[in-house]
DNA sequence: CTCATAACAAAGTAACCAGTTACTCATGGA
DNA sequence: TCCATGAGTAACTGGTTACTTTGTTATGAG
């Protein structure tokens, strides 16, 4: 009956919780997903995950904002050692393969969902003003040229939460077309 | 005490309650909203509202719907009687003033971020079916223009949720002129 | 071996939620 | 005047929620 349980570190478990809640949150949002529901998947008690990051809420933020960096560090890896359009069509590159983990694209669109709220705007705005930043000086081009890189990942987005690439339609393919640089 | 009380009919009632829920699910979502605080914000009673709508779910999904179409509607109605170009920056200057209703865009985010559940994703679908055959139509236009005229809409909405016209940011603001038609 | 510390959980708690039952009353037509 | 129909609700139900209290056990340093 003495099953020698091993112990993990903390910091073991906050990573095995935020893997999880980034599973429950993606699908079901910071309302719709229970702690309960993400500490079982975690391995964990819900007592304990209380216990690692204090509320709900703030987990969800740890959880988003992780997501959110993990585009920028993509990014900044893509673009790494290249400039101007060449630096800017490795970070489109690389942002495709990004959102097809569905799990990242939805956790970013809950965070948009979610911006009524002052925390999360305010995550939100900081990562996007990175992101920005980043993007516009490793390419160097004019605003008219950024806005445009961020309007298709934006639409992309959206086509992506419709599954439109998984479940195909003319009309989406028509703006999925759209979308490749000439 | 017999205060004669004058009754409503269920359709003025329905009306009520749809235009409750939007403020409600824009903020909320729809798990973060509670039908007891709608109702109540609808002069009705919790469980007439279930009478009325059946299940919070379905009741989401109307008032969602009707948020979409009415970007449909102000489409058609700005593209009366133009077309190419014309038709396209009728439409595109619909959508700013569409969307400078928070709630509505806010509506819009919830549906994208909701997408993982079929039946949201189905009527999100529905409507960007329309709404693209409606533009192509009306402008005439592209594929590549069609997609720059969509993604840029997109862009909006996340720089107007991020509150970034409200609370203007130097990087907000560069995005935001780069939107503009040259 | 000792003991402080950190990992972890069983069992609550109070509030809240979607949805139901069972009922009352207003209205308009015959 | 009667009554069928539709408007409307008080009170409840079974279940879930975020979060706490209180405790036990593993671990590593001295």
């Amino acid at each position: 009956m003495s099953t020698t349980t091993t112990r993990q570190t903390a910091e073991e478990r906050r990573e095995a919780v935020l893997t999880a809640a980034a599973g429950e949150f993606s699908r079901q949002g910071l309302h719709g997903a229970s702690t309960d529901t993400i500490a079982k998947a975690a391995g964990i008690s819900q007592p304990y995950l209380f216990r690692l990051f204090g509320t709900k809420k703030e987990l969800y933020l740890a959880t988003t904002a992780r997501a959110m960096e993990e585009i920028y560090q993509a990014f900044e890896r893509a673009s790494r050692g290249k400039r101007g359009e060449d630096a800017l069509h490795a970070m489109g590159e690389s942002y495709t393969g990004l959102i097809e983990n569905r799990e990242r694209l939805q956790l970013m669109l809950q965070c948009f969902a979610g911006c009524d709220d002052p925390d999360v705007r305010e995550s939100v705005r900081r990562v996007w003003q990175e992101l920005v930043d980043l993007v516009e000086r490793t390419s160097g081009e004019p605003p008219e040229v950024i806005s445009t890189f961020f309007a298709k990942g934006m639409l992309l987005n959206v086509l992506n939460a419709m599954q439109l690439f998984d479940d195909p339609t003319p009309w989406g393919d028509r703006l999925i077309a759209g979308c490749e640089p000439s």
